[in-house]
DNA sequence: TACGGTTTGTCAAAGGTTTGCACAGACCGG
DNA sequence: CCGGTCTGTGCAAACCTTTGACAAACCGTA
């Protein structure tokens, strides 16, 4: 039905202008050696002939290719869709393809895809990766990579720096008159987990007040449904959610259990990525993940020169980790405790 | 630092296992043809080398690719969000790797991204509301083309049915009650949009009870949030959204008003993708968004054959359009309407 | 022994591009 | 008019794979 003809090649072009094959090629990838007129000749005979340079071809002889992989645990949380969007969105500036993977937290599979995009890809983007680090750096030996949210000596990674954030909102709620706080964890091989319930971990007890972690969940919208349960048993009053879908969750928890939020009990999350949806407004922290994604995909497409430099700094330079500041979003989730409890 | 060896190529194997190249090829591509001793003997070597065929060469000589393309207005969108986790999860069985392009809702940048991934592709899976129907056809001279969500002559496609549901809709609303109702547009360029926005106003003609076009929108949350002020201007009592994110925000809208859902206004949603997310539960329609990605790959992926049959029915048969039946979903965004309105 | 048939493996061309090298002509100072 | 530099262009090899044509070896059979 639709017949697809055969694209012109640079045999076709040269033809058509009465130059030789190289020099065609040279107009697109290597101008300046080439003369004016010879060039505008042949840039016209290629429109003419809707010439555009095999990928394939190009790629094969000179060993790189012009995509990139992003490789993300669940394409479906709304923190890697942004971090997505944005990425791309820089990529196509420079003609620069992208390859998605949802690996659904499965460590295998991150592995699996990555030595798939590592043949046709420049560089990959693991994002909040599972594996284990020596996995990683073993990977990082068949392909360039950047590491999002999570941070491996010797390997160049951008991360969200929530810890400030954190530490600070840990604060407010003491302040507001929380004695009895609560981390409620994502999913367990997350390092970003990790290191979040790490921090209020470590500034409650600089404050004096207890910090219980909960038990750890898959970061789902149901998990925070359920943790509702064990918070009210445990007669918590503030609860920090490793991130806003969770959080979300524990609001409609606590609602279906009768209390409110945040008259009952004060709750926040982390990325400030739907909290727009939910009601109250979510006190939160931003994720940043489009600036993530942008400095990610920047750094992949900066640092791809060949191995490069005999200065030692370079190394060093490249490889490492740029954490992006968060800082806290105030809205309607918090409150001081109730006079009871 | 990480030095990054040659990968072997098939030279390297064959020198290896003392056979000529084109045996090792077969070995690989073309397996049969090979005594079952000589092909272990190959693939031991192989695994020993750690080598793995050169997409690239292989791409050229064979003039096809093992990537699709995934084009999107809106990869934010949970709806194409879902569609993208299971098309890529059907595609990794396949070794097929998939691009994925944000195109911003922009018409100009779809044809771009279409354009760019025709080479590197087998084919194209285009949710794209924006462009006319004569580019479309265009573009599908120069690549395999699957439309998500829009229906156009002679190219196949697979989309959400959500007609009978949105009937049924209609039906129960003024069952309830309600004889003053409105459609809540979404992006005005949208195939869906137009379809769904007449499938209600028919409905409701039908039955002899107003259905208001709202002012058109962008489909955004914030854009819901600003439609609650016409809604009560107009005084309606049930409002259809075009899907749940403009159905979340106006619920927001009105209960910023001081108007609650369902007791002052019914609100129904499409897609049923953040329905457990925001309070009341939307009722809304399914989108089936998984269902329809997995459909779409596997056409794009089974239908690849070298433009084929003889038969004057396997074309016609190839183009036609899919429809996956969308069911209603009720939760508690409906009720009658208040006795005073 | 000679011969058709089958199986197994080799040869070489082809696919479209990039790029080091060679070459031709123009230009210039002496 | 000659030797040199500079500029613009062409030649051909290389990248790695697939695949049709063909050779070699083997079988059983006449």
């Amino acid at each position: 039905m639709t017949e697809r003809t055969r694209p012109a090649t640079l045999k076709d072009v040269a033809k058509g202008a009465g130059v030789s094959i190289s020099t065609v090629s040279r107009v697109f990838s290597n101008p300046g050696r080439i003369s004016p007129e010879t060039s505008e000749r042949v840039r016209e005979v290629a429109r003419k002939l809707r010439f555009t340079p095999n990928v394939m071809a190009r790629s094969l002889i000179t060993g790189r290719s012009p995509n990139i992989g992003l490789v993300v645990p669940d394409i479906t949380n709304p923190y890697m869709t942004t971090l997505l969007k944005a990425a791309q969105k820089v990529s196509r500036l420079h003609a620069t393809g992208v390859f998605v993977a949802d690996t659904d937290d499965s460590a295998d599979i991150e592995r699996e895809v990555c030595e798939q995009f590592a043949q046709q890809s420049r560089g990959v983007i693991l994002c909040a990766p599972r594996m284990t680090a020596s996995h990683i750096r073993e990977l990082s030996g068949i392909v360039p990579l950047v590491l999002v949210n999570r941070v491996v000596e010797g390997i160049p990674s951008v991360f969200t720096d929530s810890r400030a954030a954190l530490r600070e909102l840990v604060e407010e709620l003491v302040e507001l008159g929380h004695r009895r706080l609560a981390y409620l964890p994502g999913p367990a091989g997350s390092w970003s987990n990790t290191q979040r319930g790490r921090t209020v971990a470590d500034r409650a007890r600089a404050l004096d007040v207890e910090m219980i972690r909960l038990d750890p969940t898959d970061g789902t919208h149901a998990d925070g449904v359920a943790a509702a349960e064990q918070v009210l048993e445990l007669g918590v009053t503030a609860v920090m959610a490793f991130d806003d879908v969770l959080a979300a969750g524990l609001v409609e928890g606590l609602r279906r259990s009768g209390k409110s939020v945040p008259d009952d009990v004060s709750v926040t999350g982390h990325d400030d990525i739907l909290s727009e949806l939910v009601h109250p407004g979510l006190t939160t922290v931003t994720g940043q993940s489009a600036r993530v994604g942008q400095l990610a995909i920047s750094r992949l497409l900066d640092g791809s020169g060949p191995a490069s430099g005999p200065g030692p700094e370079s190394g060093t330079h490249q490889a490492e980790s740029v954490g992006v500041k968060a800082t806290v979003v105030r809205r309607n989730s918090t409150a001081a405790p109730p006079r009871s409890g």
